[in-house]
RNA sequence: GGCCUUAUCGUCUAACGGCUAGGACACAGGAUUCUCAUUCCUGUAAUCGGAGUUCGAUUCUCCGUAAGGUCACCA
């Protein structure tokens, strides 16, 4: 295909959401695919409601996903380009200035109306097959208010002439809204370009999707430590799919594999399951610096101040940390409730909790967990990794009782009922403070 | 209400008119190291209803039903 050219038009009457992301990246990836441009462009004409805030965070959005555009242009700006077609439309008599009784507060008592032509519009949308209209119902409907104030049908229209756009991909809600500009373009004598209308996001209950059902902004996802592969990889899957089973898939591939004729026709349940699922596969696959960076921004002030202070036990603890969540944002709530606290400092806890379920006699275990000291103490400084720590101590817990002598050792080193295997706790406090925190619950048994 | 569109496991989806309707998330059970989490294995679970065309329909046609969109001097 020659000289696709692609746009995403977002009016800034509210933040970039998730339906919105997917009609961007669905005409992104068509631009990018065929080597043509993808033109942003905010639609402002309704002064009232647009507000500089919400273009900033669809601008911050699209950047974050890395959804670059080759062109921008905001509605407001091209008034003269508005108004000398609107001119020629009135010189041509497909367009009139109309008399009007006003029907509202702020209704004007002049407008340009379309003379529509009555007929049957028929279209072929990409992802849906053949669509008709019989468009008299439509009847001569306003495009301009003034000369200097042109309405969205009429505005989006002259842009997309104006601008080359060959391929409209939006939402299904424009799919009642193409009649009406067909008969414009045909009236400006603009070329038809290819439509493709993307079913619905819907929420759990089949219901539009609305910030009541966690419609957030793509920027609040990434608040949460939502990494931009995830939303990307997401939103790709609802109404398309790769033409496999293929469930991770990266923006690169998506480029080569996408096909408008492969989107789906019916409306999809937004699935914040799958979504962290995907995002916890990516968080995964982050370098180890990235991963670290995420996680020390989301701990507490003195938390993070230990873990400055203690790099080496910082590195070590990230693998163990991406384990447990899905979201980045999960760190913060963690580390409030004390989850990583014994990393850094000597847990406390009582008698009782360092006792297994199994085996409540304190001498017992005291015993046990002597035994353990004397194991490991072997061990090489340098060497002391879950795998020597494990060699070490297996056969013996294996004899004795696995739950015996692991449950009392990993809670020595957590004071935890719930934490990662005591091997890994002892590899990451090292050697020497593995032994003091097991010595200590070794004298308090006895004591 | 008029017009437009849509309908496969709970959810996202696959299946030239032709194997036992496949995969993923979630859920349940099991395994891997005491707990938690990973990971792995197994399992439960769907073609909206009714006619028609056909040797044969998830697939094509029609009628219902349900859902969504749209009917502005908003976008």
């Amino acid at each position: 295909m020659t000289n696709v050219i692609t746009r995403f038009a977002p009016s800034p009457t509210g933040v970039l959401h998730i339906g919105s992301v997917r009609t961007a990246l669905y005409s992104w990836l068509f631009a990018r695919q065929n080597g043509g441009k993808f033109i942003l462009r905010i639609e402002d004409t309704d002064k009232e409601r647009s507000k500089r805030e919400f273009e900033d965070n669809i601008l911050d959005g699209l950047a974050w996903l890395g959804l670059t555009n080759d062109e921008f242009y905001r509605q407001s700006e091209r008034g003269e380009i508005y108004k000398k077609h609107l001119i020629k439309l009135i010189a041509d008599g497909t367009a009139y200035v109309s008399k009007e009784e006003p029907k509202e507060p702020g209704d004007r008592t002049e407008v340009i109306r379309f003379k529509n032509p009555n007929g049957v519009v028929t279209f072929r949308d990409e992802a849906r097959g053949d669509i008709s209209f019989d468009t008299t119902e439509l009847g001569d409907f306003v495009i301009a208010k003034d000369l200097e104030s042109p309405l969205y049908h009429f505005a989006v229209v002259v842009d997309d002439f104006e601008m080359g756009v060959t391929h409209i991909i939006r939402g299904d809600d424009g799919i009642s809204n193409t009649p009406r500009q067909i008969l414009i373009q045909e009236a400006l004598g603009a070329p038809r370009p290819v439509y493709a209308h993307l079913p619905m996001i819907l929420a759990p209950d089949k219901s539009k999707l609305s910030k009541r059902h966690g419609a957030l902004a793509v920027t609040e996802y990434r608040e949460e430590g939502y990494l931009p592969e995830a939303i990307l990889n997401f939103v790709a899957l609802m109404g398309w799919n790769p033409g496999n089973d293929q469930e991770i898939i990266s923006l690169d591939e998506m480029i080569k594999l996408f096909m408008l004729e492969k989107i789906q026709k019916g409306g999809a349940v937004f699935n914040i399951d799958k979504l962290k699922w995907l995002n916890k596969h990516y968080m995964k696959v982050l370098t180890t610096e990235n991963a670290e960076a995420e996680i020390l921004r989301r701990f507490p002030d003195d938390l993070r101040a230990k873990a400055e202070n203690n790099k080496n036990i910082l590195a070590k603890i990230v693998l163990v940390i991406l384990d447990h969540i899905s979201t980045f944002g999960e760190v913060s709530a963690l580390a409030d409730a004390g989850e990583y606290g014994y990393f850094f400092d000597d847990p406390e806890y009582s008698v009782d909790a360092l006792l297994w379920k199994d085996e409540k006699d304190k001498f017992v275990a005291e015993g046990k967990l002597r035994k353990v000291l004397s194991l490991i103490g072997d061990i090489d400084d340098n060497l002391f990794t879950p795998e020597t720590i494990k060699t070490a101590i297996w056969d013996y817990a294996t004899e004795v009782g696995r739950g015996s002598v692991l449950w009392p050792m990993r809670y020595a080193l957590s004071g935890r009922d719930k934490s990662p295997d005591p091997f890994v706790l002892a590899s990451i406090l090292g050697k020497e403070v593995t032994i003091s925190r097991i010595e200590k619950a070794t004298k308090l048994l006895i004591a």
